[in-house]
DNA sequence: CTGTTAGCGCGTTCAC
DNA sequence: GTGAACGCGCTAACAG
């Protein structure tokens, strides 16, 4: 494998002037760069990217951190498509993708501290937050770049999330005009800040409305279809009521469908439910499924771009943007029973 | 940041000698070895990852090559679940991943090329394989070490695969028991690999069983739901009859399912199906999808076990070893009836 | 415009 | 057992 010392030697040129084609430097002689350029050619030159990082102390590699429980969490293809997303831009603007995929958030916080202390990655994207997230915190304090996808409720951080609090609402109030009382929320795990803004949007809708909030009404369950039946079917036994739910992933959504089944109960005229993330297999759920729509894609481009952003301006490295993106209801029939036969 | 120097100076002794305790050198005195730890600690120090790999000329660095067909394809689990069993076996070996995602097969191939050339990774897994692939002749060609996920038709390589063959065989032989006669298969696009050998596991099975191979039952569609549904619906129009259909992917069962509605026919009654990959969602169509279980995870597992052994033992690089992994066909509702009320 | 000199941080002989 | 010296391949500062 050739290196810039032998296309130096076989352009009769010094190390240094090859690496001055190679950067573009203008100050350099036509002729000069083309006995250079076809030397590379010649040998086949490709520039050595370890040698590089090394010499200009940065990797151009980004990390994407993601935790086991986030990943089956979305068996959907959310991360799928924040991570085509983030790879577009990467890839526009020279950058690569290092993954780390951990089994659980302390794994995460050790890898990802690893990652950024052996300089093996420029900055980091994390795919989830927590309250009190001890990895955002780790990172904060080791003054490592990095973004978060979600939002950080105890300091100012880069991050790009979705309208959640506005999408939770907007959910309950579409339950409502329905005509829909007796809404339960299903929460996901409830140190989630996804969840718990989603959640807020939910109790906000009720209290404008006028309408009790019933605690019991609250389910909290793992992202996965069982546990989002299993934490109805224990509201049912414990006597609560209830009518419709807004589950915070498409997966405890079909919990609540199967929970429906279970105790005969029609969707959408006894039992009301809308999921999120619009994960596009749930069109084939009967009936189909009512969902927030996320923009996951354009979620992994803005949490590329800002993170290389930062990378690339250490002067406003120090503002803390936070991208809000928007996200919309796609209301299909599990929540639709207006204008239907009672 | 510290470096080895700081380390050394703290420690009163040279860089050498710090590198040898973090090589694990055994001749070396315990009493120095503990002051350099102490001192290492006391710094917070952390090998550069990026000098190293200058160093010793390799990375511990596996790049995974993604193009988005394949992506978008399998909006199912499959490529995480591969994900997950190459990481977890990367973190047990100290390895890393570089995700290379592409748009399509011609700039996966310079990604790809570029990746190696730059010794960015010290090899490649590749996501799915196709026939006379350009990627694979290209990294052979460059002698980068690489296994495939698949299989390589036109010369020997490092890979992990399922019995696709076998798989398709079993799957149509099920619908034959069920006692369908009219059997289509719908293969995904013509080039890639598995396909081709799930076809022909389908066309062993009718052969054997003396039915006639009736090409125009054979529809090739990416791999899409409405592609499926698609391809269905020509076959009707062009006049041919059908009364069960093989898909070389669950999404375009899925299709199949809906080409079922359009044309009133019942599943499993009139129209037998199913589908690979086994997607934990089928279980909720109706009726729930009989489909042929991957071990995607295991793939995933073994595929980064193999490229590391190769890697690590360089004696055995030649040797192009290429391992089978069973796969299940699990029958649901969708392809089930024997025994019922026709 | 171009060559020389020094690193980047670490691994690895080769001596002592 | 330990240190000095050199090299991995490239960039950058300084001359000229």
């Amino acid at each position: 494998m050739a290196t810039i010392k032998d296309v130096a030697k076989l352009a009769g040129v010094s190390p240094s002037t090859v690496s001055r084609v190679i950067a573009g430097s203008n100050r350099i002689s036509l002729e000069t760069k083309n006995r250079v350029q076809r030397a590379m050619e010649q040998l086949n030159y490709v520039p050595n990217a370890i040698a590089r990082s090394l010499a200009r102390s940065h990797t151009h590699t980004i990390g994407f951190a993601l935790s086991r429980r986030a990943d089956q969490a979305f068996s959907n293809p959310f991360f799928s498509e924040v991570m085509r997303g983030m790879s577009t831009v990467a890839q526009a603007r020279g950058y690569n993708i290092l993954l780390s995929i951990s089994l659980n958030p302390e794994d995460e916080l050790s890898k990802c501290l690893q990652l950024v202390r052996e300089r093996r990655v420029d900055g980091l994207i994390l795919s989830t937050s927590r309250v009190k997230d001890p990895l955002i915190a780790a990172l904060s304090e080791e003054e490592a770049p990095f973004v978060v996808i979600g939002r950080c409720m105890e300091r100012p951080v880069l991050s790009v999330n979705n309208d959640n609090v506005k999408a939770g609402y907007n959910a309950t109030v579409h339950l409502l005009e329905e005509g829909y009382r007796e809404i339960a929320y299903l929460s996901g795990a409830s140190d989630l800040v996804v969840t718990i803004d989603r959640m807020n949007g939910y109790k906000q809708a009720l209290i404008e409305r006028g309408l009790p909030l019933v605690e019991e009404r609250i389910g909290v369950a793992d992202f996965s279809e069982q546990d989002g039946y299993e934490a109805l079917c224990q509201m049912k036994e414990r006597g609560v009521s209830l009518d419709a739910v807004v589950a915070s992933d498409d997966l405890l959504a079909l919990g609540a469908l199967q929970f429906a089944e279970r105790y005969g109960l029609r969707v959408p005229e006894d039992l009301g439910v809308v999921g999120f993330n619009d994960t596009p297999l749930m069109v084939y759920t009967h009936p189909p499924l009512t969902s927030v729509r996320i923009l996951s894609y354009e979620l992994g481009v803005e949490a590329m771009d800002l993170l290389i952003d930062a990378l690339e301006n250490p002067d406003k490295k120090r503002l803390k943007k936070e991208i809000v993106l928007p996200s919309e209801l796609i209301v299909r029939g599990s929540s639709r029973r207006r204008g239907k036969a009672e």
